[in-house]
DNA sequence: CACCATGTTCCTTG
DNA sequence: CCAAGGAACATGGT
């Protein structure tokens, strides 16, 4: 469900939410969705626990939590894999069909609710160091994405996806930001030079912080209730215009005509994902 | 029924 | 060692 954009806004939605509040109880529901996986010790170890900061590094949410007595921090490191989803909602409120967790933070209740499954609630913060920088930071510079990207023969698209790479691109993203960069996805790394390179930065940068500041400034339905789960991850009023999908450009458009040139979007499978690329805007 | 899905990991094959 | 492909995870939408 979520690339960095999405993360992105919801921890900027949830931070306020949640931030200096206790959590008084832990309800593992589904003890895969929970690292260590013995709920006795996840809850264990979050009970009594205060929220001192939330923030997201890639596609992971990070709550910095303080324990009881010692005020000792420690990272609870959150991923919504394809599905998951987090908000906030009262304690007594009848919860989805898929919550895997609940933290009762006092009046109300942090649901982590994840039809698939394959997200993780975890306090094994290891992943995290295996990540590559952030396209989005102040300092990432047209040169480290050239560093980022290698002289292997890989293709670009399949690159862009690998977190240890560049953190937080995803498989909606990665086509967009090479369509906007005018660059085929099957091109190989190697064969990126400066100026592909500098088209590229720019496109993905453009790209991830349109997708942030549309988020932020869209009304969300954060529980997906009455919404259909559409390719924006929270759900929408029924009622209201279907923005995001107008908003894409290639994502889910095979067959559709290029906005920018007419010819029709083509699909093809690249490392097992869908990937949609104009032939005509996006030459060899 | 068939096929698709925003992610990641593990295994096999070349 | 590297790259690529497939399966697995589990459920829901079209």
């Amino acid at each position: 469900m979520p690339e960095l954009p999405e993360v992105e806004v919801l921890v900027r939605h949830l931070r306020p939410l949640v931030i200096e509040r206790r959590i008084c109880g832990v309800e593992v529901r589904r003890a895969k969705s929970v690292r260590p996986d013995t709920a006795a010790a996840f809850r264990a170890r979050l009970i009594g626990g205060r929220i001192r900061a939330l923030e997201r590094r890639a596609k992971f949410l990070v709550f910095t939590l303080e324990s009881r007595p010692l005020r000792a921090a420690f990272p609870l490191v959150g991923h919504l894999g394809m599905t998951g989803r987090m908000f906030l909602q009262p304690r007594r409120t009848a919860l989805p069909k898929h919550a895997a967790v609940v933290l009762d933070l006092g009046g109300e209740c942090l649901v982590f609710e994840d039809p698939r499954y394959f997200g993780r609630l975890s306090l094994d913060a290891a992943p995290l160091e295996q990540l590559g920088p952030e396209p989005l930071a102040d300092g990432f510079a047209p040169a480290d994405l050239r560093a980022v990207l290698g002289c292997s023969r890989q293709p670009i698209k399949v690159r862009l996806l690998d977190q240890q790479a560049l953190a937080g691109v995803g498989n909606i993203y990665a086509s967009e930001a090479l369509f906007v960069a005018g660059i085929p996805p099957t091109l190989p790394c190697v064969r990126l030079g400066p100026k592909r390179v500098a088209r590229l930065w720019r496109a993905l940068r453009t790209v991830l912080q349109e997708a942030i500041d549309f988020g932020s400034t869209v009304p969300l339905n954060w529980s997906g209730q009455n919404g259909s789960d559409g390719l924006f991850y929270y759900g929408r009023d029924p009622a209201a215009p279907d923005y995001y999908e107008e908003r894409l450009r290639v994502y889910g458009r095979q067959g559709k005509p290029c906005r920018v040139c007419g010819t029709a979007i083509r699909r093809r499978v690249l490392a097992a994902r869908s990937t949609f690329s104009c032939p005509r805007c996006q030459p060899r």
